[in-house]
Parts: structure tokens; C-alpha cells; sequence
DNA sequence: CACTCGTGGGAAAGCGCTTTCCGGAAAGCG
DNA sequence: CGCTTTCCGGAAAGCGCTTTCCCACGAGTG
């Protein structure tokens, strides 16, 4: 058995190459694949990574999960996947559930919610892991202290309010989600601060809160139209949320961008083969899922730029730039 | 230790109310989970199944995958996920990995490779999974025995066919992907059978084959273009190629439908808001991902028509419907 | 009242590995 | 040539659980 281990893993002593060559050999003809949970509970460990997010269907979080994927694969790592479908509790369980398998890392995605309980409970579950010499890492932002991957929001928000400003737009419509949500906030935040800083008063815009999500978007944009729209320019606070608008837009008669101008965030990758094909705030979702992969899997970035407190949490940070396409134009009176 | 076990798992035997209260109190506060590998070593089995498709940012792969975890999540099942990038190097790779860990079942997604090679250590590998008491199955076709959850690729392109036929086109060009793909050969064959079925010649179809991607509907399409397109409607074999081909027409100048009508395949959400709004094919894509992932949970399938041979291999057959919108029109003569 | 029987707690074996520890053989040294 | 040291194969312990097996105890029975 010792003999044998060793020749297959290597590891902490030499086999005669005579030896080694006949396990090799046997274990090919026997099909042997060693017991993953065995060897799990002898050397404690295991390069596994779990992965919790809303919904890989979503084009966002899919793009993410490719990224992550492509370096876990190169690097051996299994992927555990656990699908929240926004629900905090169930995003808590997973946490647990992966503290049980002894995941190595785990990598939450997503916004986070802002809610006391469930933050304690997240810290706590997250702190046990931790202390049991797990890692893990936020990516796309998180209220919770720890090494993250985040991209501009705030940033972005503000360039888009800028490039709607110098194309002449004054007033403006945003299709937001629910404020809640970190991400949320700090794209809208972002948007309605530039606006205000450019001399405007914070009735230039109006906000409506709805789903975060395609629904939510169509929500949105129906809703605000039908309460007669007074804005040129509907900046959308996700790509998803865009996608929805644009379609009550359609059947609303709203033209786009002839009537009202129309933003995304996120750039995923339909949004330029939409009709029009849409304006957006393009952001590397692959490369952050890759950069938060290495991150957990603690094996040095490429060309990310690293924003770390000394002894801190470690934050990469991911550029957000604006994207002009034909779904934002200079305002046509009406 | 048998008590505390008892108590945490109910399971064979009694354990008195007071005892019980005090473990769970015990557990409770000391934040235990147990180990789930030392569970799986003694249980020799854990709920976890492998999920193995080819990149979980197509659209197609994510619907299916959503559905899927959604199942899974409902059933407390883990869920292991490995991306092949189109590798069957790294398919094969990924079956011995989740066998390694003991899964419960194995759940195939796409359209496997038309190499004797591959198939043969393939089914090596899941013939082994499956005498150690593992279950697997195939979702959207393969060429191996096994249950699987199945599209109905061929009826869908005979529709298509159909469609166009119906609409005046009697010159037609298709952008396949690769013909060793399975899933492609059917709908590719399925569309070519009923063009010929109709009366055409075999001449009345163009078929270019290129990569099963977005890249590859794009060249398809500028490819047939350049060489002097006189088909009037282009049939793409993944709604995936249709995004490709949608933008090298735009490109090189050719009106959807005007100049050309467009069908696509899987009626992934975006084709509905794409310029034109473009006709498909549609496909219950989560509804296959949560069939499949009942069929290796040995679930109750609801509502899902079962085509099984008596004791032979499960199949389910999900049915393809063509939805016309406004990419295809009756052909102009130019 | 002696005996059987059901009940439930706890000791111990075993799941399939890794790794430490032990010991015999070969090699090195004075 | 006798001793120590190095080398490497194999026995055994241990990872953290589940489950079988054993046993003490109280209740039921003739």
C-alpha cells in the first residue's frame, strides 16, 4: 500500500524505478482511480473551489464562470457550483455546504445583500472557513471585509452620466435595481453624483427601482413611459435590465435612440447585436473571473493591477469604459 | 461519537429526546458540519453529481445548466462542473475526475465527438463509473448507450426547412457547424432531407461548414457572401452561429430579411431582441437540464414524455418548434 | 420471582487512503 | 572486518465519520 501510494502520488520518498514502473502499470490495467474523498480525509486537503453566484443562465455571472473555469481546469482545481437564484438564505447553505467538502476556496459572486442578519451569518460562516485554513474572495463587490475583485461601478456610472451630459442630454431616466444591492448602488451612485456635479439638480433624474433582472428592466421602462417620460437618455443599471427595457420600449413605440437614448452596464456579449445595437459600460467579466480564481488558488496575476492595504484584504481592481454604440445619440427635441 | 451521529442524522435508530437535544445543542454551538469526506468514505456514496459541458458562457450550455441546478439545488445535490472547452481530451479527463470523487451520477452535456478513439475511452470510462453503482446520462445527443434527455434535431430542421419552403425560398444556404458533431449532422441532415423531400435537388442547398461558434457563423456567413450568395435564406445550425452570421451580413451589407432571410437554432433568450428580431427554433433548454438532472437523481420526471425501450436505455425526446419572427420573410427577387 | 425481550448507549471495526515509523540490506568508514 | 549510516519496502496508525455488535437496564410474562 505505502509502496504503492507513493509511487503513484510521488511525493515524500524515492521508488525503485522497477517498482514504480509495475504500480504504474497495474494500476493503468486495473482502471484504478484512487478514492478522491479517501485521499481528502488523509491529507486533509483538496484543490477544490466552490462558486456561488445568482444564476449561471445569467450572461453576467456565465461570463464570470468561464473565466474561472478556464483557470481551475489549468490548474486541476474541481469546481463546485452552487446557484443562489438570489435567495440569501440559500447562499448562506452553500457557504456551509462547501465548509463541509473542506473546499480549499470559495468564490462568492454577486452583489451581496444589505441586510444585518445575513451578514453575520455570512461573516461567521466565512470566518469558520477561514480559521480552518480556507480562503476565499468576493467578486463584483461585497459589503463583507475580505479579498475581492471588483470592477469600477461607481466609476462607471459616473462616465456614462458624462458621456450622456456631453452629448447634450439634461434630463435622464434610470432603470434601477434594488438599492440593496451593493453593485446597484454604486452604479446608480455613481451616475446621479456626475450629474449633480455637473450643475444639475437632482430632479434631472429619475429613478425607479425595480428587479434586478431582464423582468425588472421591462418593468421599468414600461412603467416610465407610461407615467408620460419627460428624460432623453434611460440608463439601464445592467446590460440584463437593458435587454427588458428595450423590449417595453419596442412595444411601447418608444424609438430608440430617435425618442429616448438607452445605456446598459456590463457589455456582455449580445448587447451588439441588439436593434440598435446598444451603448454599454464594458467591463472584462471573463478576465475578473480569472483574476479571482488565481486569486483563491493564490498563483500570481497577470497584468491585474493590485490595490492591497498592506497586510489588508487583497482588491483587484477592473476598469469600467464607456462603450458608444447607436443606442445613444444627442437629444432630438420633441 | 455513535450517539452524537445518530442524533445529527436520524437514521437506523432512536435516540432519547434528551440526548438528542443535547447534541444538536452541542453541534449548534461549536458551528459543526461534518466532514463531508469522511461521510462519503463511510457512506461510500454522497449526493453529487458531475456536470460536464463544453463552456457554461453559451447561452445554450447555461440554459441547460440552470435548469439543472435548480433540480439539483431542490434535492440537495452538489454539483461538480467541468468545462471542456470543446477538448475530449479534457471530456474523458473530467469523467475519471468526478469518478475519483465518487459521484453519484454523471450528467454529459452536448454533442460528444465522432472519433472511434474517443468513444471507446469513453465508454470505458462511464462503463466503470457505472458498475461502481454510478448512474450517467447524455443531454442533447451522443453516440453512446445510455439514458439521455434529447432534442429532437432532426424534426426541428425538417421544420425549418418546411418553414422556408412554405415561405417561397427554394435556394437555400446553411452554416454548419462541424459534421462529426452529432447535433449538428441532425439538424443540418434533418433540413436537408426535406428540401429534398419537396422535390428540390441536393443542389438547392449550399452547406459551409466552419467552427460550431459565433467566429464560425460569422466566417460562414461572410464566406458565402464573398462567393456570391444566390440562396435567398440562410439557415445557421445554433442560434450561437446566427448571432455570427447576423453580424458579418451587417457588415457586409446584406439586409435580414431583405436580401437574405435567417433562421437560427435553440431560441436561446436573446434571438427575440436581436435586429431583426430573428426566427428559431425553440427548444425547453432549462426544462431539458432539470429532465436530465431528475433522470440521474432517479426523480419523478413531470409531464415529460418517456420513449423508452423496455429495459433498454431511457430517452426523452424534448420537442423543437419553429418560431418565425421578423428575420424571415418571403424571398424578393433582387 | 426467574426469565425473556425490547430499548438505547457506547465500544470498535472499517471506509481507502497518506505518512510515520520500523527494520533489513547495502554502502561507507576507520 | 566490525561498526555506523543510508536507503527503501512494508507494517501500522490515523484522518472523521457510520454502522454493527455487544451489553446493561427496565419492563413484561407465566
Amino acid at each position: 500500500m505505502a509502496t504503492a501510494s507513493r509511487a503513484l502520488n510521488g511525493g515524500d520518498r524515492v521508488v525503485t524505478d522497477e517498482l514504480r514502473t509495475r504500480v504504474l502499470q497495474a494500476a493503468r490495467q486495473l482502471r484504478y482511480v484512487p478514492n478522491a474523498h479517501a485521499q481528502a480525509l488523509a491529507n486533509r486537503t483538496r484543490a477544490t473551489v466552490g462558486l456561488i453566484m445568482h444564476d449561471v443562465s445569467d450572461p453576467y455571472f456565465a461570463a464570470i464562470t468561464r473565466g474561472a473555469m478556464e483557470v481551475a481546469s489549468a490548474h486541476g482545481a474541481l469546481v463546485m457550483l452552487g446557484s443562489t437564484f438570489r435567495s440569501p438564505h440559500r447562499e448562506i447553505e452553500y457557504v456551509s455546504t462547501f465548509r463541509a467538502q473542506r473546499a480549499q476556496a470559495i468564490l462568492v459572486v454577486g452583489s451581496g445583500f444589505d441586510d444585518a442578519e445575513y451578514l453575520e451569518a455570512m461573516r461567521a460562516e466565512l470566518g469558520i472557513h477561514q480559521d480552518a485554513g480556507g480562503r476565499y474572495a468576493f467578486v463584483s463587490h461585497h459589503d463583507l471585509p475580505g479579498d475581492a475583485v471588483l470592477p469600477d461601478n461607481a466609476v462607471g456610472g459616473a462616465a456614462v452620466a458624462r458621456a450622456l451630459l456631453e452629448l447634450g442630454h439634461r434630463r435622464f431616466a434610470v432603470a434601477s435595481g434594488p438599492s440593496s444591492l451593493t453593485t446597484v448602488e454604486h452604479r446608480v451612485g455613481g451616475f446621479v453624483d456626475a450629474v449633480e456635479e455637473a450643475g444639475l439638480p437632482r430632479s434631472a433624474v429619475r429613478v425607479v427601482e425595480r428587479e434586478f433582472s431582464e423582468d425588472g428592466g421591462y418593468d421599468a421602462a414600461r412603467d416610465l413611459v407610461r407615467e408620460g417620460l419627460s428624460a432623453t437618455a434611460l440608463f439601464c443599471a445592467s446590460d440584463v435590465m437593458a435587454l427588458g427595457a428595450l423590449a417595453a420600449l419596442r412595444e411601447e413605440g418608444v424609438s430608440v435612440p430617435g425618442d429616448l437614448s438607452l445605456m446598459g452596464f456590463d457589455d456582455i456579449p449580445v448587447m451588439r447585436h441588439l436593434a440598435p445595437p446598444t451603448s454599454t459600460v464594458s467591463l472584462d467579466l471573463a478576465g475578473m473571473g480569472r483574476a479571482a480564481m488565481r486569486l483563491v488558488l493564490d498563483v500570481p496575476q497577470d497584468g491585474v493591477v493590485e490595490e492591497s492595504g498592506a497586510g489588508g484584504p487583497r482588491r483587484l481592481r477592473f476598469p469600467a469604459e464607456v462603450v458608444l454604440r447607436e443606442s445613444t445619440t444627442a437629444p432630438t427635441r420633441r
